[in-house]
Parts: C-alpha cells; sequence; structure tokens
DNA sequence: GTTAAATTTAGAATAGTTCTAAACTATTTG
DNA sequence: CAAATAGTTTAGAACTATTCTAAATTTAAC
C-alpha cells in the first residue's frame, strides 16, 4: 500500500492539541505529527510506540495510551470494534465502515455512502445510539 | 429478563457432542446443558465458569476456554465482535446482529429479518468474505 | 523566575487468555 | 474386559494488552 505523507509537521500539531486543549507536550506533538502524518490509518498503541522509536524519538508506551485516549475523547479520533485482542484506533472519525482481515488483523474502510443500512431498530427505553458500525470480516479464500 | 429453561439435559448434550465429534466428557457435559439450557444466550468464559462452580459442579477454567473453542469450530457458537475486554461466545449462530450497551458491555440480539445491509462491496483480491455483522453501539441517556 | 498544576515515566499491577506437561479418562484393540 | 493408546483435563505458569502508581519532570500562569 502506498502511503501518502501529508504537510502534518509540528506547527500544525501544537494547533490541533492546542484546538483540543491539549497542552502541546513534546510527546503529544510527535504523537500527533505520526498519526496524522499519513492519511487514513487504523493504529494500535505497540506499533505507533514502535514507530516512534524507529523514527529515533523518545516517548513512552504508557504516555502513547494516554495520548490516545485523550484523542479519542475529543474526537480526532475513534475506536474500532472488531474483535482483536488489540484495541484499534481510526484517525477516519467521520462515519465509515470496515472491511476487518481476521488473517492480518488489519481494518480496510468501506466509505458511509456505499453501504445503506435500513431498519435500525429503536434503543431499549433510556438508551440512545451512539455509533452504527458494520464490520464485514474477510479471510484469505 | 426472565429466562426460560428448556430442556437441556444429559442426554441432549451428549448426543450434541457425539453429532460434533466431540468426546463426551464430563466436562463438556456440564458445560454443554449450561451454555444451551437457556434459550439464546451471550457468554463469556469467567462468568460461564463461575456459573458452573455455583451450581455445586467442577470444571477448571482452562476446560470452559477450551471447550468454547471447541465448540466455536464445530459452529455452535459464535464469537461476537464488540471491543470489550472480553470475548463473548454466541448460542444464536444463525445471520443477526446486536444492540452493544456501552454502560454494561451487555449485548441484545436484533434479528436479521429486521437490519436490511445494501451495498456490500466485493472483497479485496483472493480474500472472502465471511460475516456481515453490525453493531449499534448504545448507551445511556 | 517561582509556583501550581498538568504530564510523563518506569515499572508494578491487573485482566483475560493461552500454554505446559503431568495426571487422568475414554475409546480401541486383542 | 484388560491393556494400550489417544484424547482430555488441570493447576498453575506464562503471556499480552492495558491500566495504574507515585515520583520526577515539564508546562503555563503569575
Amino acid at each position: 500500500m502506498v502511503k501518502h505523507k501529508n504537510n502534518f509537521g509540528k506547527t500544525k500539531s501544537v494547533n490541533v492539541l492546542k484546538d483540543a486543549e491539549l497542552r502541546p507536550t513534546r510527546q503529544r506533538v510527535i504523537l500527533v505529527s505520526n498519526i496524522f502524518k499519513y492519511g487514513n490509518r487504523h493504529i494500535n498503541a505497540e506499533s505507533l510506540h514502535k514507530e516512534i522509536l524507529g523514527s529515533g524519538e523518545q516517548v513512552s508506551l504508557a504516555t502513547v495510551y494516554n495520548t490516545l485516549h485523550h484523542l479519542t475523547n475529543v474526537g480526532l479520533l475513534r475506536q474500532v470494534k472488531v474483535n482483536s485482542s488489540q484495541n484499534y484506533f481510526d484517525t477516519n472519525t467521520t462515519a465509515h465502515h470496515h472491511f476487518y482481515d481476521e488473517s492480518n488483523n488489519s481494518l480496510i474502510d468501506i466509505s458511509q455512502d456505499k453501504i445503506k443500512v435500513q431498519g435500525i431498530p429503536k434503543p431499549p427505553e433510556s438508551k440512545k445510539i451512539s455509533e452504527v458500525e458494520v464490520i464485514i470480516s474477510i479471510k484469505n479464500i
């Protein structure tokens, strides 16, 4: 897969963090730059941590977890509901769906307008719907 | 919630196991009886284990895990893909969908004929679809 | 610059699950 | 039906992903 490196440098990362009312610490700036440097991605904590160490920067794994959760709380990331042992965070926070490849635990986006879900029932009393997600599991033929 | 106890005694459990080419050991018979005694359920290993110990029977946790996986492999159970820390096994193996209650990690079945998913895209080259699942996350108002 | 508050960190703790290898049980064979 | 063998169970160790803790550090405000 070809990844396009976007313009997501230090200044932009600092602004993103400030807008989210998160202090732009050295670690968070590194994390935000890496997370949003490419187009939409599906990230898990361990591999993001390795990626950052690999680029010569130092951020602890605990901070990676903390930051992923902070970014999720402010709506910059979204957790994907797949039954992998690891937690996946998606940089695409707009409504969309996923192929989930069971053979290598990878996710592929499916745009919202491709798939129509009809007949969503009313949620139970005193509950509201927070998200509708279609997961299409795939495996090798 | 009211649970209806069905007729799923020892003989029936033994037959279910034999049909699945699993040896009907004491432990497996206990497990199968408990799993299928009520209507459709969403089970996780820890609580099934507690339930069995509570009824005065002895089965190790390792055997609970082993048996849940065996039953899944032969198609008697199905794993549900929600992003809880625990793995859920569903006794309803027919195609259907779920409400996932984020407030208490519980699942509610939605029958297949209620929800229509249209426009499922073709899977990538040399992959095939193994399952299409709609997860409607709900939370307290 | 000083201070107060927020953040980071290493490592411990936790939770859920899988692994291991010895003991046991079910089935097959003679 | 006894012995052989193949499959199963088990306790506990190991493992993996994640969260917690509390001390050290950094940031932001004054």
